[in-house]
DNA sequence: GATGAATGAGTGTTCATTCAT
DNA sequence: GATGAATGAACACTCATTCAT
């Protein structure tokens, strides 16, 4: 066994920190996940984390960007294990809504109390990840094409980004306790909506 | 002309504040959105603000309920001057979108570091709100049968739910600051999102 | 019947606010007693306090003032009752005790925050209550001695002083200022009092 | 001399924090003694009291404990200094009263404001305190009898609890609960002092 | 590298007091 | 006479951040 370099060691501490920023954050939000209890979370001095981050922002940034990495490893292994188009869009759109309810959305509550650098970033990471999304989705359309399962009457391109924001409808219910109950609710709902969306509402001819 | 009654002066007053309050939680999010800062919105001292509500929390109550009053004001109002059924729908779905966009969001970030009591009126009042869009929906729903324009393939109860939690998609793009831009976006996103709610994806036949 | 004239109306009401303003002090000390609660408890608005008084100290010294009378009410009727030195010995002593245990004290902790004019009113107002407290003793000595129940052994001015201090001794914590003086007198009689209790338990002869 | 460990430096601060705690409440009483006045005069920020501290309450126990602390030194020292029965009684009588004086009343002033926890930390201080004073007092009669000096008339044991509560009756008046039982408890003690001073001033025979 | 100690700036809240009506 | 409305000044407490070691 070789010993860890100073670097591994360095990133392996930070890596420590930021799991434990995502959860406060997750839990308490920005305003109110303060960098004292990150700090006792993850087993360090308050001061500590102004060795290896220069402000409160910075470890949000960094914590977002973790949950960023989760989710994308989440969802596309779990595409990657399923067959054929009707299923991988299923899943496509149930995993994302669980995840994103549990991790993302307090995180983005930050934006107003930030500098506008930061707030850039942010939106920058946003938009790197709709743009992996739609990427994802963009795939399953054309297999699904490819399969002769649908047609392209609205454009992929189009139907990409109105499926992902679509889906992203999670964030709404932000940080409500019952979890459990609401869950499924909305995957029970998520199910009809994507019957609807196979499917559409008007009469045909 | 009558003058004002002392009790109207003390209501003015209070809308006021609240005005201000929603504005400033609107702005700021709940945690940084300082009772000092609203009452100086408001033009009264910071001791004022305890002479009309309890705390804080009190204050944000006041805040959101306005905020619905408001959404539904507008949005039914709307829908009211437009006729037939798809005119109608378009408008259900583009309105609330803006508007919520606009003011609930943020406000509703605020149930991390919410006492109990309170956290159960916000919910309450969310649950109304949603029921009463729910019953938006399903009365146009009803109407678009009426007209021949539509069936009843998923239920309208159910129909009504999901495109209610649909729209409130909005929400996850919590107080981005280039609002011109990105409302651009999802409008033009939101008008395929209804064609597609319409006439769905799969081939027919 | 007569109507009350606007003197005493006036002085009703005045009553009225300073029985309030005693139980509330009682209760709650003077920091802690509010002008607000003051006001409650005597079915008047706020701003009617001043009306009637200048201050919040100012109340607070009617209150003692009330405090007093009514102690003296208390145990001049009950001494008055009762027939005999002894008896009457006992209820000087036994009654005071628990008067001032629910009613005095906590008034006078005030001291502290209390503007010098109002200090000195309250140390009159309790010399003035020790004098009247010391006459009732010592005129129950006196009458003692005309009984021939006992004897002058230490002179009944310094006793009466020292038997008023010893039943007061509670008033004594109370933050008064010039601890010196005071401190003096009171180690002075406290010697006699040592002296009286020696003798009581010291063997004779 | 070798230096003071971090541990000591920081104790060393925590007492000049209690230690100035102690004076701005025996100056000002609980309610009026602020965190601001402590930290002046400690000469530390405001904010690194609650380094030290987790509140004011805390603060206070401390302050409290503190006092009492002294109290015991200074009498029990004082007393081991003096030969004899009856100096040693006139010393521990004396002593404590300008002691408590000087540093305890005040200090209890508290309870009105306090969390129920405090309250009971605070009577729980105060009886240890009383059953040290008592211990004492006890010790030395038994000296006072081995001398020749006294006899058991009253019972030691009782006799005890009776000098110490009559020196310690300052304490009487500070807003205790459960007043009946205290009340009757003083009050029976109240007849045994009583009797004490009759049989001190009644003609024998 | 790591952190204990320290704090300035700010927060929500209370309250005695004022004043126009 | 009486008071509703308004507020300045203060208070306990929090927290991101710094700095000497």
């Amino acid at each position: 066994m070789e010993e860890l370099s100073t670097q591994d060691t360095l990133e392996l501490k930070k890596a420590t920190i930021i799991q434990a920023a995502m959860e406060v954050f997750a839990k308490n939000g920005y305003a109110k996940g303060s960098i004292g209890d990150i700090a006792a979370k993850a087993e360090i001095g308050k001061a500590t984390m102004y060795y290896y981050f220069d402000s409160k922002e910075a470890v949000f940034m960094e914590a977002v960007k973790l949950a960023y990495r989760r989710f994308f490893e989440v969802i596309e292994n779990q595409v990657a294990s399923l067959e054929g188009f009707e299923d991988r869009f299923r899943a496509l759109v149930r995993i994302p809504i669980r995840y994103i309810y549990d991790h993302l959305p307090i995180l983005f509550e930050a934006r107003n109390s930030f500098p506008a650098a930061y707030v850039a970033e942010l939106e920058a990471l946003q938009e790197k990840g709709r743009q992996r999304m739609r990427d994802n989705l963009h795939r399953l359309f054309l297999e699904g094409m490819a399969e002769n399962k649908i047609d392209d009457r609205f454009g992929f391109e189009a139907l990409s980004n109105v499926v992902h924001d679509w889906m992203m409808m999670a964030e709404l219910n932000l940080g409500v306790q019952e979890k459990q109950i609401i869950m499924q609710k909305l995957e029970k709902e998520q199910d009809l909506l994507i019957e609807l969306v196979l499917y559409g509402i008007l009469k045909r001819g």
